[in-house]
RNA sequence: GGAGAGGUGCCAGAGUUGGCCGAAUGGGCUUGAUUCGAAAUCAAGUGAACUCUCACGAGUUCCGAGGGUUCGAAUCCCUCCCUCUCCGCCA
């Protein structure tokens, strides 16, 4: 959520920046609303003074034995014209509320201007692409060479976009998260958490999920429950309601989890084995900062995906997203795409956001800095350390030999029992 | 799932014949006094969100959440959520 009084002061700066990622904000609807507000805000608690103040003379009163009567009849109609004017006021504040909940952040000024992936701005490549002696194959070809990736049998347990691992690639995957969570657990200071799948809406609202975007998410029955697209989502709201101790800043959180996607809008695209499922599997990387840190933050967060990246030789490239490419909550993102040799070009694996306050406003998660005084909004950061599907995928890509078997990364034998190369069971 | 108890400020813990309760008391914390310094002691201060105002300041809301009764609710009524104890079940 972006400052109600942002919006109040320099609702065109606002605006403007506004249109830069492709939003469109009803000005005029807003002002108009607005000066609603004020009035019947102002009035209503006028009342409710009014009120306050009656009925403590009629404690007063009636404690000192006076007749009350007078007082009474003074304040007959009070409550009806105070009912009126809250329900009013409510209306009024709920429709701001929802527009302003549905309201994008407002990109960084270092965010590039543009309308769409064509207009992401590349920052830096690292590694080298390998020339193939032969043509290399894609993930699917490879994983049904080695029988380890089962996508019928999977449709057959549940439907499409899912999948299934076994024998050596699944244990790839497992290595893979382990080696993930070891690395940021280890070298990056920070704290492994576990977390719960199923979330309540308040979180989702938290993290800017909701409510506008229930269509990409799994509900469960009517219970209130939702399967989680991202470990962000309980990570982030471990804060919300919470003042947070300046001592106890910054909080960085880590966790492996399984996301649910509906991927509601997308039938058609990427249907081709595990880029684009219902269910996989990602490390997520999450800090709490102050405000003044995030942008500081963003830079080491993403570096410490691109570390997984780096030692897993993959090559990979860094975007930096334009502002009609970013994501609702984000002020800056990165995404790193990492090279897939089938598809002869950089596919997304990481992305790498500052959300400033826009969570934080939501969730209420603030911090009292080391000078006391007011509590502040913190700042959140978070990224993929690294979408692990896509991870496995880009390994069996890269690390792929003529006749069909798989390298194993050095740093990924280890947790893998010594295995040095997967081949046909 | 069954039975019972309970949810109050940073913590503990009063307040349940509705009014003087944003809330006693103790602890903690901050500042000051005392001290060479510290401990102890004494004094004062110490919740959050929001609104109006250039400002000084004023006001509203919040005692798990949401409704209701009333001129007036932490206190009464209803619904829901959560915690604890015992029993059952379960990994």
């Amino acid at each position: 959520m972006l400052d109600p009084k942002l919006i109040r002061t320099e609702l065109d700066v606002v605006a403007k920046k506004l249109a830069n990622r492709g939003f469109t904000l009803d000005v005029e609807k807003l002002a108009t609303l607005e000066e609603q507000r004020k009035e019947l805000q102002v009035r209503t608690q006028d009342l409710q003074r009014l009120r306050n103040n009656s009925a403590k003379a009629i404690g007063k009163a009636k404690a000192s034995g006076e007749d009350t009567a007078p007082l009474l009849a003074a304040v007959a109609d009070m409550g009806d014209k105070l009912n009126a004017g809250e329900a009013e006021l409510r209306e009024v504040q709920q429709e701001l509320d929802s527009i302003l909940m549905g309201i994008p952040n407002l990109p960084h000024d270092s965010v590039p201007i543009g309308i769409d992936e064509n207009d992401n701005q590349e920052i830096r490549r690292w590694g080298e692409p390998q020339d193939f002696a032969f043509e290399p194959r894609d993930h699917v070809e490879l994983g049904e060479k080695l029988t380890g990736m089962d996508f019928e049998t999977a449709a057959k347990i549940a439907g499409s976009r899912f999948s299934m691992l076994s024998g050596s690639l699944a244990r790839m995957q497992r290595a893979l998260i382990q080696f993930m969570l070891d690395t940021h657990i280890n070298e990056h200071g920070y704290t492994e958490t576990y977390v719960p799948y199923l979330v309540n809406a308040d979180s989702l609202r938290g993290t800017g999920q909701l409510p506008k975007f229930a269509e990409d998410l799994f509900q469960m029955g009517d219970d209130g429950y939702y399967l989680i697209p991202t470990a962000e989502v309980p990570l982030t709201n471990i804060v919300r309601d919470v003042i947070i101790d300046d001592s106890d800043m910054p909080r960085k959180f880590t966790a492996h989890t399984p996301c649910f996607r509906s991927e509601a809008g997308a039938y058609g695209k990427d249907t081709r084995g595990l880029i684009r499922q219902h269910q996989f599997e990602k490390v997520e990387l999450v800090q709490i900062v102050r405000p003044e840190d995030s942008y500081d933050v963003l830079e080491t967060l993403t570096g410490h995906a691109e570390k997984i990246l780096q030692a897993l030789n993959l090559p990979y490239r860094v975007m930096s997203l334009c502002s009609g490419d970013m994501g609702f909550s984000s002020a800056k993102t990165y995404d790193l795409e990492v090279w897939l040799p089938a598809q002869n070009t950089y596919r997304e694996i990481s992305s790498c956001s500052n959300f400033e306050d826009f969570q934080a406003r939501r969730m209420l998660a603030r911090y009292r800095s080391a000078n006391g005084g007011k509590p502040m909004l913190v700042h959140t950061v978070n990224g993929s350390g690294l979408a692990v599907g896509r991870a496995l995928v880009a390994v069996m890509e890269n690390y792929q030999n003529a006749d069909g078997s798989i390298t194993v990364p050095e740093v990924l034998q280890a947790y893998m029992g010594g295995i040095e190369i997967i081949s046909a069971e």
